[in-house]
Order: C-alpha cells, then sequence, then structure tokens
DNA sequence: AAAAAATTTTACCATTTGGTAAATACACGA
DNA sequence: TCGTGTATTTACCAAATGGTAAAATTTTTT
C-alpha cells in the first residue's frame, strides 16, 4: 500500500519535490480552467508526470484541488491579519490596499482559483471561508467600527468597505483577460491601479464627518 | 434536414418558446459550474426536454454558450451606454453606480455567466470585447476625461474608475457565496452596498481640486 | 551487493459526455 | 381527415476522463 497522507512519518526527498511540482502544474491548471474544466491528464502533462505516478501522490483529481484550497487561504488571510489596531487608522487601511493589490499581481493564479470558487458557490471552500475568513472579517469590521467611534475615521459601513477594496484590488487579476484588452499600455496598469486606489479610498477614508 | 439557424425564414411558436427554455435552462447552470462544468444532461433536465431535443435546436453546446454570451452583451453595454454627455457629470456617474448595482441583484446569473468567461482568459468572447465593449470603454474615458479638464470633476484616472465601479457592483454578484457567509443580514446587502458606494464614490468625485 | 522499499510505467477499465441516426409522435393547413 | 413537415424519443456511438492493477524500474537501506 503506499502512503500518500501527511499523517505518515517523514516525506522522502523525491516525494517533497514531486508533490510540490504536482501542486504547481494544478494551480496553474484549476486556476485558468476552474475544477471541472481540469483533467489529470493536463495537470500530468504541466508537471512533467504521468498521470498514474500523480495518483501516487494525491487519491485523487479532488484531493488536490482541495489541498491547493486550503494552502490559499493562509496567504489569502495574511494581509488583513496584518491591519494593525495600534497603527494609524487611514495608514493602516490603505497599507492593507496596496498589500491587496500587490497580491493580485504577484499572485494571480490564487486570486483566479479563489475566484472560480467562490463564484460556483464555494462548494469546497465554505467550510474554511466560515471557520477562518468569518471570524477574523468579524474582528477586523469590529476594529474598524472601533475607529470610527472614537473619530479617527468618518462614519462608514466597515464590511462593505472591505468588500470594496477586496473587489477593486483583485479585479486586476481575476479580469485580467477584460483589463488586458481595455488598456493600451499593460506595464503602466499597477502603478496606475495603485494611485487610483490610493486616490479613492483615501478620499473615503478622509471625508469630514457628516452632522 | 433540420434548420437550426435564425437565418431561416419563421421559427415557430415551438420553436421560440423551445430556445428560450433552453437559453433560460442554459443560462442557469452554465453561471453555476462554468462552460466544462455544464453538461447537455444538466441543461436538458433543467429546461424539461431531452438531450437529442435540445440538439434539435442548438448544433451543440458551444453554439448554445456562445448564444448566451452574446446576448448577454447586450444588457451589459447598455447602463454604460445611458451615460450621458449632457448631464451632470457626478450625477452621471452616480447613477451609473447604482444602475450597476441593480444589475448586480436583478442578473446575477448574466455576472456569473461575464465573470467565468472573463476568468478563464476570455476565450469565446475576447472579439466581442474588442468590438463592442473596448470602443464604449473608450468613448466613455474621454468623455470623463473631457469632464475632468473642463473642472466639473477632480482629477482621476477614468479608466480606473470605470474598473472599480464594476468590480464593487460586480462583486456582490459574482461573489455572492462569500458575501452571504460573512454578512448576517441578507435582506440589508443591496440597501447598505448602495449607501457604500455612493459614499465611497461620492467622495472620490467630490475631492477638492488638488494644487 | 543484495534485499527491501519507494517510485514510475504499461496496460487497462468503467463511466461520463457530446453527439448522431433513424424511427415515432405530433401539429396544422388544405 | 389526411398528408406533410415539425418535433420528440429511442437506441446508439466514439472519445475523453478519472481511476486501478500489476509489472518494471529506481532508490535506499542493510
Amino acid at each position: 500500500m503506499t502512503q500518500e497522507n501527511q499523517t505518515d512519518k517523514k516525506p522522502s526527498r523525491i516525494q517533497t519535490r514531486n508533490r510540490k511540482m504536482i501542486l504547481d502544474a494544478a494551480l496553474e491548471v484549476f486556476s485558468r480552467h476552474g475544477y471541472r474544466g481540469t483533467t489529470l491528464d493536463q495537470i500530468a502533462a504541466e508537471a512533467g508526470l504521468s498521470k498514474p505516478n500523480i495518483l501516487y501522490y494525491f487519491d485523487g483529481k479532488a484531493e488536490i484541488h482541495v489541498t491547493l484550497l486550503n494552502r490559499l487561504m493562509t496567504s489569502w488571510l495574511d494581509p488583513l491579519i496584518k491591519l494593525n489596531a495600534e497603527g494609524d487608522p487611514r495608514h493602516e487601511i490603505l497599507s492593507y490596499v496596496q498589500r491587496k493589490l500587490d497580491m493580485a499581481r504577484d499572485l494571480p493564479q490564487e486570486s483566479r482559483l479563489f475566484a472560480g470558487e467562490i463564484l460556483q458557490g464555494a462548494p469546497r471552500m465554505s467550510p474554511d471561508l466560515e471557520r477562518h475568513l468569518k471570524p477574523l472579517f468579524d474582528e477586523k469590521c469590529a476594529l474598524i467600527q472601533r475607529w470610527i467611534d472614537e473619530g479617527a475615521l468618518p462614519s462608514l459601513n466597515p464590511q462593505h468597505l472591505i468588500f470594496s477594496i477586496w473587489a477593486t484590488t483583485q479585479h486586476y487579476a481575476d479580469f485580467d483577460a477584460q483589463v488586458r484588452v481595455l488598456l493600451d499600455t499593460p506595464d503602466e496598469t499597477h502603478a496606475r491601479a495603485s494611485r487610483h486606489l490610493a486616490q479613492m479610498f483615501g478620499a473615503l477614508l478622509s471625508l469630514p464627518e457628516a452632522r
């Protein structure tokens, strides 16, 4: 019997290397074609291994997908975790925007994998969302609300603010195909997006208190 | 030989009805599972017809998908077309935001179908994007730039402004699964999103001119 | 170097899926 | 009501796809 689970003792050098190759290949293919649109043969070709060889390391297509999704959650939460209650509110939020935008540029595959999963109703991910994302989201919303109550930020909806940050930043990874059609200077996109988002969220966060 | 194309003379009552049932069913299924994730049997079941019967009306799965995508483009461009050069700039743009947000609520399937297609690199849609979306996008960007030059709007990047509008509004349809996990009061989501986006884009558009 | 364990390949298989051919049922105008 | 074209079903098929068994090969241990 083969031992495919990390519950077993020590993975060999070959095992670590090949698992990584498979996951990298699978990320590439899944992020481009979605779960159902991806075949094991595609992953195998991309990884430079044979299909049965891939099934030697993973119990099946679903397990590969789930492994990627789990790995993803960590890097996904990281920028939000860094939102620091001790820092200056405006600066903290604007920095978060930039971190998220940088992530969309540096990890577009992860972004698209996530987007595809959510788009299809998060069938394999909603437990993770509940368990990891929701608590963090609630905590950071409460933090922003506290800043508002203290008068350090104008009155605004923390939850929808965060949605707007996610939406605008991830847009550059998830809708990349559209962005590329519409913009003539691809190299400048990131810098311009960065300035625009700084301006937009800066304006929102600097709004003079109503009343 | 059957006549499946609209190039033939008059579609019968039965033909109009069934084509519509098929397209409605296909929109539902494609928007939930993506192109590859959708089977003809699923569409057939959803439409209440047999698979061969569906292939009597459409030449194949791809043709159904393309038909939906084409139909989509029209309703997709419509809100942007209405951006009126004669109106008040701020009001025009804020109205556009609301129109787009209403669309995300009223046509979530269309939104997700579009998102899925772009996410996968727009393999069947990039010609349409080039031919229809790009010219309109350029025209409206030029209009916004003119408003800026006339001093009716603060200095901002028209292209990325439009991206932000698309991203924030469509987010509520495309990432609905995530939004539902994170928010406790689903019925209020639309109203709150509406207020938040009005506030955010209102702040951006009301920015005092720098320098 | 031999034995044991781990890895990879070869040759399959069952199911699913997009699609077709031909027979059958149906609608409707003359 | 009869005939003709329209619509639908039945019975398939070939290719693709996820997956398996077991032989063959390579690596590691003794």
